[in-house]
DNA sequence: ATTATCTATAGATCTATAGATAATGC
DNA sequence: ATTATCTATAGATCTATAGATAATGC
């Protein structure tokens, strides 16, 4: 077992001058959970080391036992917040014997899902301007690979075999497109349910492919 | 006739240390170009006074003879992004000799051809995170207003009549959800011929909307 | 006299490092 | 001895104002 959770145990180390949050998680966990929030709720830039470093209950100049600066969290943030959605995209991907239009709903609703679910919302990090810059050209990498199961998807439905390939561009475009704009709804809507709105996303995307 | 824009005639006031620029904006317009290119691209908060002021090809303190700060500069912008769809809207709902189905074609069409539309891509103002302060609230309620006119638009719509008011929410936020996305689209393949794809948008929002 | 600009700068940050300190571990 | 934290701060900004300057207008 290790200890890099939980706050319970005697630790070494100089004690914090507020003591530590009791959220259970690990300091560079709770480093960034914090940037998570202030990232997406006041944006990147105009948010301090400062206000990240105290809000996970440490000094500013702690956080830098932890990680190198805002840039690390945000790459790490935004990496982890496609990585569910690949993994899921690659696995319907495979199963080739389920036909191509339920597994494109399931990939829609599950998409959805994991960017409306958790505490914050995790998805407007994707709006933010800073992430175009070439330091998250990890991120674009995995997001275009999930781009690109959309695509196949599309492309092995019934409807979608018989596209043309500025068709099929299109259509993913725009399927892609109501995904991602589902944040923004998100973003002024945070009440409605993620599960039927996810569900529904998904039935529209479904009409927006034609298929 | 006035004598704000042009850069030729013989100017009241000390010279610009580089010359004015040839846009033949005025000087407040050239502030506000400045500013659309560098909040759509590099966000709001990172950009400077000075990156505005000096792409306005003037010194940074010279901004503040035109504008109180940078705040003033996002919330024209924004206003003035909305203001020409919300015009629209509000002529095609005035106009209701013709179906519903085609007025709430050619908005949908309208708005994605006025974001996407433009030198720099106005329509990503709408991402910054910023926009959601309190001092944006004029810019709110225009937004608020627009989308009002879509519900309206998909509640006279012969199917639209027929839906609970939870499902009129619903579709009216995936309309709207999906003409946002478009903002994101178009960030990321800034190429696509702005007339085909929102005619194309249109297509969609009304399959999603069910009509 | 009026105007549009400039230069210079005070005051307020914000980041990242240096070095001290207070725990545990051996 | 090792570790996690702290305090303090240098250096680099960035904003907004004060006051000077170089045009035109009368």
């Amino acid at each position: 077992m290790g200890s890099a959770g939980g706050g319970g145990g005697r630790r070494v180390g100089r004690p914090r001058a507020e003591g530590r949050p009791e959220s259970g998680l690990s300091p560079r966990d709770e480093l960034l959970a914090a940037a998570a929030e202030l990232f997406t709720t006041r944006g990147y830039a105009a948010t301090t080391t400062r206000a990240v470093a105290e809000r996970a209950g440490m000094r500013q100049a702690s956080m830098y036992h932890y990680v190198s600066g805002k840039e690390e969290l945000l790459a790490e943030l935004l990496e982890s917040t496609v990585t569910p959605s690949l993994l899921c995209a690659r696995d319907l991907l495979a199963r080739d014997a389920a036909p191509a239009e339920e597994r494109l709903w399931e990939l829609c609703r599950a998409d959805v899902a994991l960017l409306c679910g958790g505490p914050h919302n995790l998805g407007g990090l994707y709006l933010l301007p800073e992430v175009r810059a070439e330091r998250f050209a990890g991120f674009h990498a995995v997001r275009s690979e999930l781009k690109d199961a959309y695509r196949q998807l599309i492309a092995a439905t019934a409807v979608g075999g018989t596209l043309a390939k500025s068709e099929l561009e299109l259509r993913t475009d725009l399927v892609f497109g109501l995904i991602e704009g589902v944040i923004l709804v998100h973003r002024s809507e945070p009440d409605r349910s993620v599960s039927v709105f996810a569900e529904a996303t998904a039935d529209a995307a479904l009409r927006i492919a034609g298929v």
